[in-house]
DNA sequence: ATAAAAACATACCGTTTAGTATTTTTTTAA
DNA sequence: TTAAAAAAATACTAAACGGTATGTTTTTAT
């Protein structure tokens, strides 16, 4: 990688961290350049916006980084709705730099975003329709083999589970990861047979 | 009311309507000013800083507002399950001026600010702990007539309940109603014996 | 009717915001 | 080695931000 491509993306990462603490519109321009000591002309070199940059954090940096707890550990699942407990674990306490005090920077976005930047809508939805897709397989496998509760069908058991996540995260800025301990409880009540 | 009391009142009232649809940090003094059509001065007159008049919003409007959808239809519940789920129904489709692409008035100020301003966390805390003990004893009431699913104890399922709450409201600003449906089929789902 | 207090209006302030114009340094390729 | 292009640094701008100081109008109570 180039040391340009390095600056580039040492920018995107240092704002996503940012942005996942304190919210994307609240993080200002000036907050970036200081923690990345990059100068306003090296960062406009980048980017010609704080939107452009912002998009590209999501796809350069939140999408592969939450793809990767998400999604992959469900590519290779043998053991459906314990493969699906498993992942939902890890990704509730096990992702470095994720604190239950600002929740799931990809749900975070949602909530800030959506509603006004549909490009930033659409970025993320890639990413909870990818989820649901990987989910939806595994609750079809497990099905098969009679290891899913039989009420719950796989498409509408993948989205059930997003929301459960996207609400426990919430929830958990409130109450504390109290809401991690109950969500995951309840959602094993919710799929096994 | 005294007219004083009313312009108070209208103030915040918009600002609701305002920081519902933008967010509180992106909906700024003049905005506020602007659809009220009330001076600097006045506001000031009434409120010492926006942070203020942000509290005295949810305090005075939203969660009267919240609470009468969420909490009061659950006091007289005579139908448990049945009552939680049509509670949820019109919480979703029916309250007037929340639109699904804006989510939760509530959740939202969470999602933004719970991490950052702790007086508006505890402001919001009241509301979602008070909505978790009424769907508690609802949940009690049910699972002692046996209409209740028997692997859901009411203490976790009124959080769980709280939980897709949220989630799915989140996940409708990206999917729109389809996530409300799904989430009232799969709440029956989880809560039915 | 009038004085005092409450309610509201106007003009301003310092700071922060995202973004631009211009210059300097560093890297790349002939 | 050197010219050109890429990368980065500096200085600046206009607009928006929350908040304040001070003035005027309206209401209240005697």
């Amino acid at each position: 990688m180039s040391k340009a491509a390095a600056t580039r993306h040492m920018i995107l990462e240092k704002a996503f961290a940012l942005i996942y603490r304190k919210g994307y519109q609240a993080t200002s321009l000036d907050d970036i350049l200081a923690t990345t000591a990059v100068t306003k002309g090296a960062f406009y070199y980048h980017f010609k916006s704080k939107d452009e940059m912002g998009l590209a954090m999501i796809n350069e940096v939140l999408y592969p980084g939450m793809q990767r707890v998400m999604i992959e550990p469900l590519l290779h699942a043998t053991d459906g709705v314990h493969d699906i407990v498993l992942m939902m674990t890890r990704l509730l306490y096990e992702v470095p730099d994720l604190e239950v005090k600002y929740g799931c920077p990809a749900v975070n976005l949602i909530d800030e975003l959506a509603a006004s930047k549909p490009e930033f809508k659409n970025a993320l939805n890639k990413l909870f329709q990818e989820w649901k897709g990987a989910l939806s397989t595994v609750l079809g496998t497990s099905r098969e083999q009679g290891k899913l509760n039989p009420r719950v069908q796989p498409g509408l058991g993948a989205q059930f589970i997003i929301i459960g996540y996207s609400g426990a995260r919430n929830l958990g800025k409130l109450q504390g990861s109290e809401a991690y301990q109950l969500f995951l409880s309840e959602l094993q009540n919710y799929l096994k047979p």
